[in-house]
DNA sequence: AAGCTATGTGTAATCGGTTACACATGAAAG
DNA sequence: CTTTCATGTGTAACCGATTACACATAGCTT
């Protein structure tokens, strides 16, 4: 690899002046600008982006924290980031933590120890690092923390259009699977749903999950149909939780959305392809991956932002798994 | 953030000999070496990577290139490679070509700019840079390239599995959505799967697709069905493209498996949550992810290997979209 | 007693850039 | 004719680590 020196040496300038060319600014010449150009191009010479950085004190990357890219809402999310930092010349450094603190605190530690200027986390131990946040810009992403600027969807407002969707659809009698509570989004879905559910006439009740997986929904679902059997109305907190619910009342006979509605959350990709294709709550994934991005982009540099808190709305996704409303009663 | 200098000053000792702390190599006398600790600690001190990768003109960086993260094929393959990359102290820096010629030359720049100590690529274009490939160590993911240390599956014998189940469950005219051309392992499983129905006693007829893309499919599928509506059996090349098949024949009120079978290939994960769920070939993703960081490490370790490309088996995952096959006749 | 070797530590060069500062030149201003 | 300023370029310090090399000390060997 061609240096900087090299450049110098056979554009005959110093490395000063290689330098103002590289960067645009300060007085060159123009014949020495050529002089230097074609060097450049004669030695495919290309800065080293380490020493820049070590000078600097800052890179051109983006640190990228999520809890599993193999969850499908993630890819999406991190397409978002990716696309929009890609436009401004940033690359991502990227880590899956899969919640676990000490790995949380290995990939900070190490984005840090390579000096990226900024850092986007959709974890959820991130946003309970109070003492000892880094000092960079950070955006957290789809999770919520006092004080933090963060990106995420109207999961209340998510919540309680679920269960009215549920409730003007007919279902009488509502369970809801929450989700683990530490998880603010995946708490607020919960909260406007009962929110809407208490104040209407309808029987509901809540079964706790402490995650939500596909593996541990298979096994919920069935504690689901065997305790209330009479449920006619299922809020998934998520897609994935959603089609193992799909799966266990098609497997036990339920036709649905006649006997049963499920609604789910997020929207993921598979869910207009599962059979019937599921009714979801449909997050702007992508948006706010870019949103978030765009965000720290200011950060980054100091423009002012207006707000710290991004909060993107939800919209109703109506497939096949909730009955057609009736129009003029 | 403390550096070397600070943490030579609070133990009194020079850059030297806490950097020979730091790295364990030479002599450091028993109670320097505990003062030195004691001062990295009080200080919170952590490298600058970024100072040692200039210095030692490698970095702890992998760059990783993938097409696209949102289809749903790659989160494992990049699962599986972080996960391996992650246990040696390796960080992934990560890019989504879109297979654009452009992007992908920006981010091989930028990468090696970044000094990463080795390059992994899922694109096609990657594979094709002829001359001016980076001459640090690089391993081709689930595609080929002569010359190349490549990581992929067996997609002939995939395609062959295909066409020797379909046929074995009684169909007799099959229809291949045949992926575009260019992209090796696609190129693999039609080959593998017409070699074997060349030899069978059944018609079969092909339809070129340019994408794989769910999108285009959908298309395909109408015109398969209206063009051949005999049609009693389909190798769709992709899950995502079989996803489209099926739809649009259960939506033209077709019964699968009883009038038409459908495989996929790669086994992501929606195919067994769609209805029927799908029959198609597995592809261990992760573990091709696993295999390829592992072939990489050891090229950066300068170990010796002695695969040069690493061919992984696929595997018949039979679901509901073949017919049971009947056994003893 | 002189010479070796093993141990322990510091000085300074180095990696490849950026930039403060000094200096030179020529044109314009007074 | 001196002063001033814009233009153009080079020298060298600096970013934060690593490491070659020099040097000092102490214990062994002969």
């Amino acid at each position: 690899m061609a240096t900087i020196k090299d450049v110098a040496a056979e554009a005959g300038v110093s490395v000063a002046t290689v330098s103002r060319v590289l960067n645009g600014k300060g007085y060159v010449h123009e014949e020495t600008l050529m002089r230097v150009r074609e060097a450049i191009e004669k030695l495919n010479y290309s800065p080293n982006e380490v020493a820049r950085s070590l000078f600097k004190r800052e890179s051109k990357l983006v640190g990228l924290l999520l809890p599993d890219i193999t969850n499908p809402f993630f890819p999406e999310l991190a397409r978002g980031v990716e696309d929009e930092l890609q436009k401004q010349g940033f690359r991502l450094l990227f880590g899956n933590s899969d919640e676990d603190p000490e790995k949380e605190k290995a990939y900070i530690d190490t984005f840090l120890q390579n000096q990226v200027v900024g850092l986007i986390s959709a974890t959820q131990a991130f946003s309970q690092l109070n003492d000892e946040r880094p000092a960079i810009p950070t955006v957290l992403l789809d999770r919520t923390h006092e004080g933090s600027y963060t990106v995420y969807a109207d999961g209340i407002e998510g919540g309680r259009i679920v269960a009215r969707e549920l409730v003007n659809r007919g279902s009488h009698n509502i369970t809801v699977l929450k989700g683990p509570g530490h998880i603010q989004p995946v708490q607020d879905r919960f909260l406007g749903a009962v929110e809407v559910l208490a104040s209407s006439n309808v029987n509901f009740q809540v079964i706790q999950m402490a995650s939500l997986t596909y593996e541990e929904a298979e096994q919920r679902a069935k504690e689901l149909f065997s305790q209330y059997p009479d449920t006619d109305g299922i809020f998934a907190s998520n897609d994935i939780t959603a089609a193992a619910v799909l799966h266990e009342a098609l497997r036990i006979g339920k036709s649905i959305p006649d006997d049963v509605q499920i609604i789910g959350f997020d929207d993921i990709p598979m869910s207009r392809l599962l059979f019937p294709a599921l009714s979801t709550i449909r997050q702007p994934v992508y948006e706010m991956g870019q949103q978030a991005a765009q965000l720290l982009l200011k950060l980054i540099k100091k423009e002012q932002v207006i707000e710290q808190n991004i909060q993107l709305p939800v919209s109703f996704i109506e497939r096949n798994t909730t009955r057609k409303v009736k129009r003029n009663g």
